[in-house]
DNA sequence: AAAATAACTTTCATTTTGCAAGTAATAATT
DNA sequence: AATTATTACTTGCAAAATGAAAGTTATTTT
């Protein structure tokens, strides 16, 4: 199961890997909704079907984005994490969310405000720092 | 034909638009290669499909990320371009060409460089004015 | 007037996504 | 110790998206 790359450009070459419906959102769940088993998964808003969550994280973890590890003390629940170079795609989480913010929100009436969007905006780089460590911290 | 926002999530709502194989490479296409004719695009490195390409650009046009206009001179040929809330994307074009360099370099061995990389890691901000400006001259 | 071009549309095959149900291993409860 | 519940999937099938190839229409160009 490898990527079929379609040309030489490296922002094409990534969207063969990201430019899908789901990938970028197990990512940003992963990494702001601190999700990290497959129930964890299957729970959220978005509601992904099991066979296709199956098959994502599978890819992922083919992909070096994710790894999955078993704790201990439990041989029935999996833990999937973030690798260095999963991490490296908050920049990209954190642009979607300011360009949602501003122009996705006049579509989706139900969509809901961040909270930390003027600190988004106001100081992008400190922000994207912050999602990293906290995320870090959390899973060591 | 208007989509369907998977929850209140902004992030998730930002990829129930741009989360598929072709929105963001047309949009780069036109942001960074110039492309803006129907035929521009079929002729790229990419090869879309003729009738994925119509189906995107009617999709692209009814968000209102891109326009279509028809140049005084000439009735066969359509001219599309990007609107604010499509520039509104340069960012995110940016931050996926970065993440690309550094990690989807070692899985795709046919990827060519950016030769502007470094300008582009080194000041974020600039080069994603420059290429908006570069695009508003360009195309007024 | 004929040929070429631009922008599509149509048809049909293939791939991806989605729903619902089923399974196997482990953990918790009685 | 036996039963029940939970977790992490897999399987089968339907629906939607994507893709390849050929066809159509309205301009331009020759």
């Amino acid at each position: 199961m490898d990527i079929k790359f379609r040309c030489q450009c490296p922002i094409t070459s990534a969207l063969d890997i990201l430019g899908d419906k789901w990938i970028l959102v197990i990512i940003k769940q992963m990494l702001i909704e601190d999700k990290k088993t497959f129930k964890d998964f299957t729970e959220s808003d978005e509601a992904i079907a099991t066979n296709i969550l199956a098959s994502k994280l599978k890819c992922l973890e083919e992909l070096g984005i994710i790894i999955k590890t078993q704790p201990p003390d439990n041989k029935k629940t999996n833990i999937y994490l973030l690798t260095q170079k999963g991490l490296a795609l908050t920049p990209i989480i954190v642009e979607l969310s300011i360009w949602s913010d501003e122009n996705v929100r006049g579509l989706n009436s139900i969509m809901r405000d961040s909270p930390e969007i003027s600190i988004m905006k106001s100081d992008k780089n400190a922000f994207i720092k912050m999602i990293e460590q906290n995320y870090k911290a959390k899973n060591h």
